[in-house]
DNA sequence: ACGTGCCGTCGAAGCGCTTCGACTATACGT
DNA sequence: ACGTATAGTCGAAGCGCTTCGACGGCACGT
């Protein structure tokens, strides 16, 4: 009834347990014809090795865990993906997923987490500019790899969104329509100075971007809601009445700045043309009109780290990995040419 | 370097390797002194118990397997809370979560994954009608618990959304605000015969929640998809002109019905009061106007069903558990009182 | 005084696997 | 003929823990 072990399947198979185990693993030559006859035994006896036995003898557990935030506003359509394609990773490669959610600062729990020697490797989500834990994992000497990375990366594998290439080609793509008054959607200040990457990296793309494209970059912070995008676009059309575009980094407000512009009587795209950065279809898609978008590629990210991963593991010559990952240019339709921004009509403030 | 073991912290204390272990786990009395003399030695070291040795030996490995489908056009906001309430419970009763990616029907991949007997029990989410993964997991006798149920949950432990109750109060909030004629709006048909639990719970309990109410019932189903909900309101209006309230369980759809009303020059709530069924505020907020919308409680579902899972692993005598969790009401600007469907405008159809 | 408990502790036997050293048999060069 | 590799196998020693049986005390009852 209970699981069957190796020493059943050696038995079975008229060899000694090491045997079976050669067999299994190929640690060291096994003759063809006791090859098949083990292979017999244990699919007569649908055996599995034991996972845990296993792990404490070989001292390879093939689990990683993946830490990530507990509760910020943010989790959404992107970061499942994430874990999805990570998980899916995991799985193809033999290994198992353990979710391991902990605060960016929680450091006991995750040396705790890390000293039970349940996982062979950490992969860290939302790794901030400067991160704590990344900084315990290289002192205890844990193999890692990060979705996103910190402000210096040196000797750290990685894999992250290219914010600086996905501004760039929103930039692009508005300057291409004849916007030349461009304005840059930030999340809050507060989520910008606490190193949240992102944010700090897609605001200095967009800098550089307008910059070479001679434009004068205009940027705000918003709170990640929808009230707050309104208040923060109504102050940016009060002080900026000649842009024409916007850039945002932040969905939540972008719903907001769509609600702002349809109740003050301005229509997107002709009026105002609205680009979303580094957001998932799934959001996108649910705007009216839907919104042109820079879409990540949040399940090849996750696979990327857990191979990355895996890779140090398992390789012996341990490799440096770090990949950028550019956004795709999804055109729906909140973004169109430029309109004469003197013959529009004036934004009719709403009232509460 | 290596992380110490048990052995280092009993020659430590003076004490036997057994008598550091009943220390720990309280299986034996130990004597206030040694107990103090031991936990002393523990976090002189920093000791931790090694998770593997531990399982190896006492078979139970304290972790426990959370079964997610692969890829449904699914998963959204509603799910990564469900994955989030259950990772964080876990956590806090001391057990790991491993994701298991895995396809309703790959019931072998699920049988090799419980044979390594890596995990204790396993938490299946999204439970079909008829689901052979539940077939199995009774087969081989794994403990399991689930978020959402069969068709016939009789003796089997679960928490799930209560789509009966949820239909009755969206139904109820409605017929309040003076609606007579309201449609609902489901997923496809193809997810219906599938045997998807909401789609065919809801379906159920808005028949009979209008009956109840005297009213005739109108449904409709649609593809998830924005596009097909346009078409299947406009088809809906046509053919049911004096509907004047949707309850929608489809969110991707539920956009597409807003746009064509947008499109068609109707006003929402004025001339189409429209609620979401199990929608998260998250998505609820996205729209404009912002969706009144049943809200689950995600987080919750997962933490019970985690919490049911780890009950039975405990306790000896296994008691049954059995939750049904109603959404809660959020009201944002969707739904208002009924128009009188004759003043309203005809929806002039959206060419495309 | 002497059993009879129970408390507190110890040593040893595993849990199911990997891995090391050793051994046999065959193949090779010289 | 001899050493010497190499393929193929075995037995045994762990990996770090839990748990069982045993044993020396000390407090009881009588």
């Amino acid at each position: 009834m209970s699981a069957p072990t190796m020493q059943e399947v050696a038995k079975r198979a008229n060899v000694a347990l090491s045997t079976v185990s050669y067999a299994l693993n190929g640690t060291r030559p096994v003759s063809e014809e006791t090859r098949l006859r083990i292979s017999r035994a244990m699919s007569d006896l649908g055996y599995q090795p034991h996972a845990l036995a296993r792990g404490l003898a070989s001292k390879r557990s093939h689990i990683i865990a993946l830490l990530f935030p507990a509760l910020p506003r943010g989790l959404g359509a992107t970061e499942l993906e994430f874990v999805t394609g990570a998980a899916e990773a995991a799985q193809r490669c033999g290994y198992h997923l353990v979710l391991w959610p902990t605060e960016i600062h929680g450091v006991s729990e995750l040396q705790q987490l890390v000293r039970q020697s349940l996982v062979d490797g950490v992969l860290v989500m939302e790794v901030r500019l400067s991160d704590d834990r990344i900084e315990l994992l290289r002192q205890i000497g844990v193999p890692f790899s990060m979705i996103g990375r910190p402000s210096d990366p040196a000797d750290m594998s990685f894999a992250d969104i290219d914010f600086e290439q996905t501004t760039r080609d929103a930039v692009a793509y508005l300057v291409q329509l004849g916007h030349r008054q461009i304005a840059f959607l930030n999340h809050s200040e507060e989520l910008f100075n606490a190193g949240y990457g992102a944010s700090v990296r897609a605001a200095a793309g967009f800098e550089q971007a307008a910059r070479d494209a001679g434009l004068t970059p205009i940027t705000r912070f918003c709170g990640d809601t929808a009230l707050a995008g309104q208040e923060v676009f109504e102050e940016l059309i009060r002080a900026h009445p000649d842009v024409t575009a916007l850039a945002s980094m932040n969905e939540r407000a972008t719903v907001g700045v769509m609600q702002a512009a349809a109740t003050g009587g301005w229509k997107i795209p002709d009026d105002l043309s609205v680009v979303s950065l580094v957001s998932s279809a799934r959001v996108a898609e649910m705007t009216l009109p839907p919104l042109t978008a820079l879409t990540p590629q949040s399940a090849e990210l996750g696979r990327l780290g857990v191979e990355t991963l895996i890779g140090q593991l398992e390789e012996d010559h341990i490799e440096l990995v770090q990949r950028l990952l550019p956004c795709r240019l999804v055109i729906r339709g909140s973004a169109g040419p430029s309109p004469d921004p003197a013959r529009r009509s004036p934004l009719t403030a709403a009232s509460d």
